[in-house]
DNA sequence: GCGACAG
DNA sequence: ATCTTGTCGC
């Protein structure tokens, strides 16, 4: 690729148009709702998918594992095109396996925080037309961090007039991270979800942990955290 | 003109 | 995301 950060028309279109999709309606989570968190180790195309399963206010059930393939290669501000696809597909097979679906599900990524503010948490959440929150380790849009170094401050995310997230610190004195809503959530609601899962001492939000550390098990061919499904 | 941007 | 050793700290 001549130039990774080149535009794809056809692609940033899509993305206009379906961000129009994205509903900012209120979403209040009950004791009891299946919450998804989701993550995903590549090896070259293959999709290492690690699904998360906790119910609200009662706790974690189980992680489960699935292989899938990258939607395509990574660009910067595409990134919902790779990995949107294989959470989207494993999401589906899930919940038939269970017989039940995700009141919201957590992503690895950004929301509306995006140039075009479709990022591949408001990408799975029009798809699937299910609330969604954003969960990013690192910026897309500038933000400044947040100015106390206390659990729970936040700065705002801006684009133009807009408020479109909040870098977030979950643990007193760390990094913050980088939170907006997928869909129909409101920002309010997901900050108060994400803090009150990153409740161990981590900067991550337990579900997003165990996701993670099962989908990195699950690529180096061991499936003991999680199961296949 | 150059550099940089989730995972 | 992945490629990769040692090292520091709880």
């Amino acid at each position: 690729m001549a130039n990774p950060f080149e535009e794809i028309p056809e692609l940033a279109e899509a993305q206009k148009k379906m961000a129009q999709k994205v509903a900012r309606t209120a979403y209040s989570p009950q004791k009891g709702d299946l919450i998804f968190s989701l993550d995903i180790q590549y090896v070259e195309e293959d999709a290492f998918v690690a699904i998360d399963v906790l119910r609200w206010q009662e706790g974690a059930e189980k992680v489960y594992l699935s292989l899938q393939k990258a939607g395509m290669e990574y660009r910067p501000r595409y990134f919902s095109f790779r990995e949107g696809p294989p959470l989207l597909a494993a999401i589906l097979a899930l919940e038939e396996k269970l017989g039940e679906k995700a009141s919201c599900l957590l992503v690895d990524g950004h929301g509306i925080a995006h140039p075009r503010r479709l990022g591949v948490a408001s990408w799975l959440g029009v798809q699937l037309d299910r609330p969604s929150i954003g969960m990013a380790k690192r910026p897309l849009l500038a933000v400044d961090d947040p100015a106390g170094m206390e659990r729970g401050s936040v700065s705002p995310i801006m684009q133009n007039e807009e408020l479109l997230g909040y870098a977030l610190r979950t643990q007193a004195g760390v990094k913050p991270i980088y939170i907006s809503i997928g869909h129909k959530i409101d920002l309010e609601t997901a900050r108060e979800m994400v803090l009150q899962l990153a409740d161990q001492g981590y900067r991550i939000p337990e579900p997003i942990r165990r996701a993670d550390h099962a989908a990195r098990a699950f690529a180096k061919g061991q499936s003991h955290l999680g199961q296949v499904f």
